[in-house]
DNA sequence: CGGCGTTTTGAGAGAGCTCAACATCGGTGG
DNA sequence: CCACCGATGTTGAGCTCTCTCAAAACGCCG
């Protein structure tokens, strides 16, 4: 549900926008909370480094997403927040959104049933990130990110960045791509991939 | 946070509770939601079977430990719940507990946290299952499960769950543990497991 | 045109998975 | 009390698959 339709205006008034590079972070892991954040334009990733030094990309957040959302109710962040491409967040100063959640119960409400879609999507994406075959990894994408006709998936950034959206390597990625595409599994277009046969379960 | 701690006790009152063989389902994908689940004793994991036919689990809760949050604001599960052990889950009825939040902002407010909590454990895991290292992921989960002296990790059931819980075939598991014990990191005895280094970062 | 990042393709190695055999532990029933 | 049986725990060998390191083609932008 887009932040417009719950959040109340008094909070949407007191928003704070903010340009990123490619590349800049929104935040880091231990910083002190600031707010909800909004992405306005382009796309902003949530990662942590693991101990090897490898990113590992948590959620990819486009216009109209919501990130941060936890982090109301803890004093720091828990992962970083980058942006992918040049973009514009909105943040919504914590104290203003909690005293809101407290008179609003609308607001309150519309608030923690994203939360438990967060948490659905979520498990999603750990089942997908337990299926070891590129080929069927990418094919659990593919079937959950097609777009209304069910056959279309608009690719967001690179190829390189889905890889790393996806936990693999971009080798791996693009092996596995030409892969479907000789097989006729798929095909591909600038910035989107096309399913061949009309997704079934 | 303990859900007697915030739930009214008007929809403690509504509560009923089941008992699960080992084995058991509380509840299948696709099944209408009843409500918010505790688990009293016992162990329930949350899974998805995914098209190859192996169980993914998502989750594993405990005694103390709330399941289907956010199934409250959903009309069907979008996993299985199925005991590891024999199990009693007492179940908060929606239509009570969705009530209890309209006019206890306490409750609302506390459920939010809850699943704010829940939504960066998600991540945790989420990390975890990126490491593709049989022993590191076996690492990452002892350091996040170790009991209070930091050493010492309490298994719930047998290994073989614990193999499925890390997204590891239980040969993997096995072995990995074997050598973590000759290298001398760990030591194993009935049902737990203690690292032999006091936890660093 | 030159530089830089993405996209591709190649070859080799490591690691977990699969299949298989066997040991161990509890519980059951004769 | 002991034999049996199923599930868990354990180890072995081979295979497949991805990762890693390398190199080259391609596209975009100054």
């Amino acid at each position: 549900m887009p932040v417009k339709d719950w959040l109340p205006a008094a909070v949407r008034a007191a928003a704070i926008d903010r340009k990123l590079k490619s590349g800049e972070a929104l935040f880091r892991l231990g910083d002190k909370t600031a707010g909800l954040c909004e992405v306005i334009a382009g796309r902003v990733r949530l990662a942590r480094v693991d101990r090897s030094g490898r990113e590992i990309v948590l959620h990819v957040a486009g216009p109209g997403d919501t990130i941060a959302e936890a982090s109301l109710f803890s004093p720091a962040y828990h992962c970083d927040a980058i942006a992918s491409t040049d973009a514009v967040v909105r943040v919504y100063p914590k104290p203003a959104v909690l005293a809101a959640f407290e008179k609003d119960r609308k607001a309150a409400q519309a608030f923690t049933a994203t939360l438990a879609r967060q948490v659905m999507n979520l498990r999603t994406r750990i089942e997908q990130r337990n299926i070891r075959s590129a080929r069927e990894r990418v094919r659990h994408f593919l079937a959950l990110n097609a777009g209304a006709d069910g056959r279309t998936v608009e690719l967001g950034g690179t190829l390189k960045d889905l890889a790393a959206e996806l936990g693999l390597t971009h080798e791996a990625l693009y092996r596995t791509l030409a892969a479907l595409e000789r097989s006729g599994a798929i095909k591909r277009g600038r910035g989107k991939i096309t399913l061949s046969l009309p997704r079934k379960v």
